[in-house]
DNA sequence: TCTGGGGTCCTTTCCCAA
DNA sequence: TCTGTTGGGAAAGGACCC
C-alpha cells in the first residue's frame, strides 16, 4: 500500500498486462530469487468479499471516530483522491457517495494467516512485513518446484484469489528492496520482473522518494541539494550525501540506489517493542479519565506480552497534547516484569511527572521495550505482593480466552457506579 | 485539512565510569 | 586531587513504514 501510485507511468515497459502471467512468454527472471506479494487494497479486499455489489463503486474502511483515519480504500476510491491514513472528514468531502464501512476485528489477521500459509507452502523462506505483505526467498524452491520465479509468482497469485478471493500484486527481482518497489508498479492485481541485467534501467528514472527510508523531510534536504531521481543519488559521492541526510541514510540511501541490498530474508524476526495508545474522541483534562485509559492501556500491553511469553525490561509512554506536540518518556526497571501492576506503576509515575496537571491531552499511549523471553527474564527480585498480582492476571488472562475480553478487567476500568458497588 | 495505531531505526544529548 | 577525554548506555525525539 501506500506510494505505488505516484511511481506508476514510468518504467511500466516492466510490468506484465494481467493475464500476461499465465498466457505470453515471461520475461527473464534468471537470478530474480526474490518476491514481494502484497495483497490490493487488503482491508477493503476482504470487507468487500461479504458486499460484493460494493466492488465497482468507491468504498472505504476507516474507524467510526470524528478522528479516525482511512485504513484502507478500494481502487474506485483511490480515483477520488482517497489515501489510505487520510482523515475520514476529508475522504468525506472528496468523495461523499462513498461507502464507509468499519474495520472487522479479527477478519484480516485471519485472512492473513491463510494467506501466509500459502507462501509457507510454497518456501519457508517467508518473512512477513505486516498483515498484508511478505518477502519469499524462492531461490532454493525452484528445482523442487520445477518452476521459475515468475511461474511460482503466478501459482501464488492465482491461489490467493481461489482460496481468499482477493487479488495481490507480486514483484520478481534479485534483491529485497527491488522486489518491493516492483510489487508497487505492479499494482493492482499484477505482476513485475526485474531482470539483473535491466536493474539500472528500472531503478534510475524513479524519484527518490521511491527509495526504502526516503520520506517528505529526506526528499525535501535530498531536493534542496538538487537530487531528484535515484539515478542522481547513485552518481552523487557518498560524502556529499552525507552532509545531506546524515551518515546511515546516505549510506544505505548510496547502496540501494546503485542496486546493492544485501538484506535476506529472514523468516524469524524478533520483536523489539510492543505497545498501545488511543486517541480521544475530545481533548482530554479530566485525571480521572486520564488515569483510567493509562490503565487500560498497561493492561493490554502486560496481557499482550503474556501471551507471547516474553517480558519488557523498560516502560515508555506517549502523550500528545491537544497541540498536537507529542512527548515519550521512559523508564528502565530493576527486572524484566510481564505483571500489568508493575507496567501501570512505572507509565503512572512517568505521567505525573511529565505532565502539567491541566494540560489538554489528545492522545495517550504506553509501550514496553527491551523485551526478553519469560526464561530470560526470570523475576528473582520480586518482593512481596508482586508475584501473587501476576498469578491474578494469569487467571485472568485465561477467562479472558474462554469467556471473552471482557470477562474480567479491573474494577477501576468499570464506570463509576458499577466499580463503587465492588463488582469486577 | 487536521492529522490512527502499530511498529523500526537512527541521531542527539546526557550521565556516568574509567 | 583536579581536569579533560573517551566510550557506553539510557533517554528522548524524529523520520519513516504499513
Amino acid at each position: 500500500m501506500g506510494r505505488s501510485s505516484e511511481l506508476h507511468g514510468r518504467s511500466s515497459r516492466f510490468r506484465l498486462p494481467r493475464g500476461a502471467d499465465d498466457a505470453g512468454p515471461l520475461p527473464d527472471d534468471t537470478g530474480c530469487g526474490v518476491l514481494h506479494v502484497d495483497m490490493d487494497a487488503f482491508f477493503a479486499a476482504v470487507e468487500l468479499r461479504a458486499r460484493p455489489e460494493l466492488v465497482a463503486e468507491p468504498v472505504v474502511v476507516a474507524g467510526a471516530s470524528q478522528r479516525s483515519v482511512v485504513m484502507s480504500a478500494n481502487y474506485p476510491a483511490r480515483e477520488y483522491g482517497i489515501r489510505s491514513a487520510m482523515p475520514v472528514a476529508q475522504a468525506r468531502r472528496l468523495c461523499p457517495r462513498a461507502t464507509f464501512l468499519t474495520p472487522t476485528r479479527g477478519a484480516y489477521s485471519a485472512v492473513s494467516a491463510g494467506v501466509m500459509d500459502v507462501f509457507r507452502e510454497v518456501t519457508p523462506q517467508v518473512e512477513p512485513l505486516s498483515l498484508d505483505e511478505a518477502f519469499l526467498d524462492v531461490s532454493g524452491a525452484l528445482r523442487r518446484l520445477n518452476s521459475t520465479p515468475a511461474g511460482i509468482a503466478a501459482d501464488i497469485r492465482a491461489r490467493v484469489v481461489a482460496e481468499f478471493g482477493i487479488t495481490c500484486s507480486v514483484g520478481i527481482a534479485p534483491v529485497k528492496f527491488l522486489a518491493k518497489l516492483a510489487s508497487g508498479l505492479a499494482k493492482p492485481d499484477g505482476m513485475v520482473v526485474v531482470p539483473r541485467s535491466e536493474v539500472f534501467d528500472f531503478l534510475h528514472p524513479l524519484p527518490v522518494s521511491a527509495l526504502w527510508g526516503v520520506g517528505g523531510r529526506t526528499r525535501a534536504a535530498l531536493e534542496r541539494a538538487g537530487i531528484s531521481t535515484i539515478g542522481d543519488v547513485a552518481a552523487t559521492p557518498v560524502s556529499r550525501l552525507k552532509r545531506a541526510v546524515g551518515v546511515a541514510a546516505a549510506e544505505q540511501m548510496h547502496a540501494l540506489a546503485s542496486g546493492h541490498d544485501p538484506r535476506p530474508v529472514t523468516p524469524d524476526s524478533v520483536e523489539k517493542s510492543f505497545g498501545a495508545e488511543h486517541t480521544f474522541d475530545t481533548d482530554q483534562d479530566d485525571p480521572e479519565v486520564l488515569s483510567r485509559e493509562l490503565l487500560r492501556l498497561s493492561e493490554k500491553v502486560a496481557a499482550g506480552i503474556r501471551a507471547k511469553g516474553i517480558r519488557a525490561r523498560t516502560v515508555s509512554i506517549k502523550v500528545r497534547f491537544a497541540d498536537f506536540t507529542t512527548i515519550t518518556r521512559s523508564r528502565s526497571l530493576v527486572e524484566p516484569t510481564d505483571v500489568s501492576r508493575e507496567i501501570h506503576g512505572c507509565a503512572r509515575t512517568l505521567f505525573t511527572q511529565h505532565t502539567p496537571s491541566n494540560a489538554l491531552v489528545r492522545l495517550l499511549g504506553v509501550r514496553v521495550e527491551g523485551l526478553v523471553s519469560e526464561d530470560e527474564g526470570e523475576q528473582l527480585s520480586f518482593t512481596g505482593d508482586v508475584p501473587r498480582w501476576r498469578d491474578a492476571e494469569v487467571a485472568a488472562d485465561g477467562a479472558r480466552s474462554r469467556f471473552g475480553a471482557t470477562a474480567v478487567y479491573p474494577a477501576s476500568l468499570l464506570p463509576p457506579e458499577e466499580s463503587s458497588e465492588g463488582s469486577g
